[in-house]
DNA sequence: ACATTAACGGAGA
DNA sequence: TCTCCGTTAATGT
């Protein structure tokens, strides 16, 4: 019982998001009446380019993909998402509507926070303002280097760059099962799937990685960021 | 330097 | 069986 008690009070979920922990408990408490829980499998889609920005939401576990849905029908991932990530768009303080669709890759438990109670924390605490402006302010610099790579980089580099983010940013390891396909990856780096397959080989006779399916291991971290930098 | 297309085999529903 | 995925090679831009 004490356990399930635990679980349903979000204070000690609090820790996840940097930010949260500007919060008094009083105001942690206002999240906690106002938040709602869903499961979501791969594929599934949590919300969708287009819906109204009603809600913030945090992964409980799993990961998520956010992609821009372009012309034609082509897709531009954008990021991994995965717990301790604040996951809301720029429309928030805009339009009040996603820009960008987020679907869950695994098995998916997100909690969707009220927007109006995030909003109305911004009024009541200036550090969680200046955390919420600091955590946007790294996803639109990110956004810009994201911008040069994938205009003015060559294949190779935005496949290097895509593998060094997920061993970096996502995994935390040089060693890991993409949850992205080979179609994915293509759409993370701006390339054909026949292209990242191509490449990825390239990768592996040069003694950069091993890789077979989903698992990709980092053999020569140093030479792959050369890979990066260059292009 | 890249995308596109076609074709094939394997895995899984 | 049918569909999805990874792979390869040939061809197009």
């Amino acid at each position: 019982m004490e356990k399930l008690i635990a679980e349903n009070d979000c204070r000690a979920c609090m820790h996840r998001w940097e930010n949260f922990k500007t919060l008094t408990d009083e105001q942690k408490q206002l999240i906690s009446e106002h938040r709602y829980e869903a499961n979501f499998k791969p594929g599934e889609i949590i919300f969708k380019k287009g819906s109204p920005t009603s809600s913030v939401i945090f992964l409980v576990s799993g990961m998520a993909k956010v992609f821009l849905e372009g012309l034609d029908g082509k897709n531009i991932i954008i990021s991994i998402a995965k717990p301790g990530m604040m996951i809301s768009g720029p429309g928030t303080y805009g339009d009040l509507r996603h820009h960008f669709t987020l679907t869950a890759l695994t098995n998916v438990k997100a909690c969707f926070i009220d927007m109006l109670v995030m909003k109305q924390l911004v009024h009541l605490n200036s550090s969680y303002a200046e955390g919420l402006i600091s955590d946007i302010s790294k996803k639109s610099l990110l956004m810009y280097y994201k911008l040069i790579g994938l205009t003015q980089k060559k294949m190779p580099g935005r496949l290097a760059d895509a593998i060094l983010y997920l061993a970096n940013q996502i995994y935390e390891s040089d060693e890991f099962d993409i949850i992205l396909n080979r179609q994915e990856l293509g759409e993370f780096t701006n390339m054909a799937k026949e292209s990242v397959i191509r490449i990825l080989k390239d990768f592996e006779d040069d003694g950069l990685i091993t890789s077979n399916c989903s698992r990709i291991k980092i053999l020569d971290k140093p030479k792959l960021q050369r890979v990066s930098e260059n292009g």
